[in-house]
RNA sequence: GCGCCAGUGGCGGAAUGGUAGACGCGCUGGUCUUAGGAACCAGUGGGCAACCGUGGGGGUUCGAGUCCCUCCUGGCGCACCA
């Protein structure tokens, strides 16, 4: 029965040149692409390109050119290159995102999202990369740094376009149940990203005024012990109570404690009511508090939390123990007996914060409340190359997204980028229209969409390419998910959340039903190799090494050379190895193997000298045995082949290729060892077919120069019945010791294989004296003597 | 600090709780060859041996690389998330 295969590797960006690390991707795809295709089924196996971004812009800037040029040049160049590697795509859905054919469509999507609620403007302290003088999403800022530049982020108040991510927080959360077939890893760090903690929010009144302050806490059974409250220097209320010159100081001298996570705090004019005791705490701004987190304000309870117990002995405030804990324990947060608590003394923590929360809502002063961390997506990037985002701005600063037949948005080629700042705001000739709803005038939108919106639904466009509309919801219905969806671990949580939010958003805006976008993710090792250096640090290419009496010279200087140990292949410490040089000296089919065969592909690979070249003479010694005489077979031969085909198929399903070529190993010792040999016998072409997903090229060269005209067949049905081996070398065991084993053919009786196995001497020896106490058959499998 | 994953020969790695080290690389010896980053044959966990061996210690089991507890080491992720 054939179905439906969608195979997914993780499309480009279009740099120049591909590298190691697209070919083992792109290796991984395409032999289970063309093992699918083998067994019958419709296999969908596209190729593009992630065209939109700043290297184009850097680049143009570099080499006086065009974002566009470069692109297209480099696109082409790329294509070339993997189409060198023969890898079976489906060129005719090709897109690439700089298209207008693609970006025009997603400015229709923009435009449902924004209709439906998703896409939105507002004024936002945001991430700012001063390198690369763009907004930057939270999940593309580590550790305080750009995800693509290292730059240490700054934050500044702009308005943004966002996606209402938030929206399906819990979902994103929930049904990462669903997806069985995802690394466990990659899920935790998207469990992580979208924290989600149950608490409650509690509202504390201002003292001075008839103001509340809100705050979010997972804690509220620890209320009683409450003694200060902390809120973020950006929290509003600090606004309010301070001048800001102040604020300012403060900002600044945070900024600079910062990094080891000392507490300081300043003390407002203000104090809160402690919402259940008859008593005032007081208030302050303190660097700890986080202003992207919860309500930016927290209680501080300092005997049952780490942090807060800091602040407070720092600051002399108090400490009230509210869970039953040693005085030299604190501060204590784990679970407990509540005391000094009057509504909730004698609790346990869960029941205590159930009864609590009780109080909050009959009070009025507070509820249960989920908090997520995630926040939404700011897509809007103040940059050239991206989509352009449809929307215009009137005069008096109110705007207006644009009508569908107001699209598409061009891009404008005519620019110049060496200018400061977004190249399209300087555009004037581009930027002010007159509005042909109002006649009045207005200006265009000059951010583009962030390029991780490009690649959140490439993989439905590549179902209908051509088409006049974003997608075909049929044709969604009936082809996505994709199946599997093979690359890097990097996108654990930029692409792949971005990707699973945009199907959900999609599905609920058009009526949908898919809701996750990969069924199975499958994310490949990188590839390592040994670095070289000179006396005088500087790099060198692995190419420019060379060894000369046991010593590792550089090519041309004969300078000696330091092996460091083996990193990612990265061209900052030239440690790189050439796809087009491979190709050229190895061959596609030894690449092919020496990508999958030296770790499982989940793991990292590191490059040898040996490892490609022991590749390449398995294709020589493939093709050799086929060159070889025919010889008569017997039934153990056939049954080798169905134990080969077995094993093949079901290690290209488990995705464990390097045992893959293990089989194969396996496969020609035997034959050769005893030399049987096939030719054009029927067996060869189980093989070859066997053979065919790893080994194209010469796999089809062997077949079509045996066969002749004869089209290798589908992928052969396995022969259950040859694969049961019946006879076989039961362990058998003493104290659950291997002694010896012992030939026999299956189900064999226990009673009768006792009497042959006490005459063994190994056996005979070791029983002797000794009492029989219990035998342990575990039939065709082994057998345990056990002995007082 | 918290979480996750992993520790198996000289190396990469195999092993539904049932013969640990499949397969490859490297290495040793040999054959063939003008030569070979070629090919072929034999060997290759340790130990003379009895035996011992999957990071250390404990446990469950007739039986543990595999399951449980604990510690150590390494990698990755998150990191003042209230």
């Amino acid at each position: 029965m054939s179905s439906k295969k969608y195979i997914l590797e993780m499309f480009p960006y279009p740099s120049g040149n591909i590298h190691m690390g697209h070919v083992r991707n792109y290796v991984i795809g395409d032999i289970n692409a063309r093992y699918h295709k083998l067994k019958g089924d419709e296999v969908i196996h596209p190729m593009g390109w992630d065209a939109f971004g700043l290297p184009a812009e850097n680049a143009a800037i570099q080499f006086n050119t065009h974002p566009q040029d470069w692109t297209v040049k480099n696109i082409k160049n790329m294509k070339s290159q993997l189409q060198k590697l023969d890898l079976d795509l489906d060129w005719n859905r090709e897109l690439a995102t700089c298209n207008q054919d693609y970006y025009k469509h997603q400015q229709e999507l923009f435009i449902d999202f924004y209709k439906a609620g998703l896409a939105y403007k507002k004024d936002a302290l945001v991430n700012w990369d001063p390198v690369d003088q763009t907004v930057l999403a939270n999940e593309q800022v580590i550790d305080g740094k750009g995800w693509r530049t290292g730059a240490i982020v700054e934050k500044k108040n702009l308005s943004q376009w966002f996606f209402k991510i938030t929206n399906y927080a819990e979902e994103l959360l929930s049904d990462l149940d669903k997806l069985e077939l995802w690394p466990e890893k990659v899920k935790t760090m998207q469990k992580n990203w979208i924290g989600k903690s149950i608490g409650a929010e509690i509202k504390f009144k201002i003292h001075e005024n008839s103001d509340y302050l809100n705050i979010f806490t997972t804690r509220p059974d620890t209320i009683y012990g409450a003694t200060f409250i902390a809120v973020s220097v950006n929290h509003p209320i600090v606004k309010k109570f301070s001048d800001q010159e102040l604020i300012n100081k403060i900002k600044k001298e945070f900024e600079e404690i910062n990094n080891d996570k000392d507490k300081i705090g300043y003390k407002m004019p203000i104090s809160c009511d402690h919402p259940i005791l008859n008593k005032k705490i007081p208030v302050f701004i303190a660097n700890f508090v986080l202003d992207t987190y919860g309500e930016g304000a927290i209680f501080g309870c300092p005997a049952h939390d780490e942090r807060d117990y800091e602040f407070a002995k720092k600051y002399s405030l108090p400490v009230i123990k509210v869970i039953e804990c040693d005085d030299d324990s604190l501060p204590y947060s784990g679970d407990g007996v509540v005391i000094n608590s009057p509504l909730l003394n004698g609790l346990n923590k869960d029941d205590a914060i159930k009864e609590i929360i009780k109080f909050l809502i009959r009070d009025n002063i507070g509820n249960e409340k989920i908090n997520y961390k995630i926040r939404d997506w700011g897509v809007s990037r103040q940059r050239y190359w991206g989509c352009p985002i449809p929307a215009i701005y009137y005069e008096d600063g109110t705007y207006r997204v644009l009508d569908k037949e107001e699209l598409p948005v061009i891009l404008p080629y005519d620019v110049n980028l060496k200018g400061k700042g977004n190249a399209l705001l300087n555009m004037e000739n581009w930027r002010k229209i007159i509005c042909p709803k109002t006649n009045k005038v207005a200006y265009r939108e000059t951010d583009t969409l962030d390029t991780f919106v490009d690649s959140s639904w490439y993989y439905i466009r590549f179902l209908d390419n051509k088409l006049e509309k974003p997608f075909d919801a049929q044709k969604i219905n009936k082809l996505l998910p994709v199946d599997k969806y093979i690359g890097g671990i990097e996108h654990a949580i930029l692409h792949l959340l971005y990707s699973r939010f945009f199907m959900k958003a999609l599905r609920d805006i058009y009526n949908l039903n898919v809701d996750e976008p990969f069924r199975q993710l499958f994310t490949q090792g990188m590839i390592t190799h040994k670095t070289y250096r000179t006396k005088d640090n500087e790099w060198v290419m692995p190419k420019d090494v060379v060894i000369k009496n046991k010593r590792l010279l550089k090519i041309k200087t004969e300078e000696p050379i330091e092996e460091g140990p083996s990193e990612k292949m990265s061209k900052s410490k030239k440690n790189v190895i050439e796809p087009d040089e491979i190709l050229d000296t190895y061959g596609i089919d030894a690449t092919r193997i020496f990508m999958i065969s030296d770790s499982p592909p989940d793991r990292e690979l590191e490059w040898t000298d040996e490892g490609i070249q022991s590749s390449k003479n398995l294709v020589h010694r493939i093709e050799r045995y086929f060159l070889k005489k025919k010889t008569d077979i017997d039934l153990e031969t056939e049954k080798k082949v169905e134990r080969f085909v077995h094993n093949i198929e079901k290690n290209i399903l488990e995705f464990s290729l390097n045992k893959c070529i293990a089989d194969i190993y396996t496969l020609f010792n035997y034959l050769e060892k005893n030399q049987i040999y096939l030719y054009d016998n029927e067996l060869s072409e189980k093989i070859l077919i066997c053979l065919f997903p790893v080994l194209p090229r010469l796999s089809s060269k062997i077949s079509s120069s045996l066969f002749k005209n004869k089209i290798l067949g589908n992928w052969p049905n396995i022969n259950y019945a040859l694969l049961a081996e019946d006879k076989i070398n039961l362990p058998i065991q003493i104290q659950g010791k291997l002694v010896t084993t012992f030939e026999t053919i299956k189900g064999y009786e226990e009673k009768d294989i006792l009497n042959s196995i006490y005459q063994l001497d190994k056996i005979k020896n070791k029983i002797a004296n000794k009492e029989v106490l219990k035998v342990i058959n575990v039939q065709d499998k082994i057998i345990n003597i056990i002995t007082n």
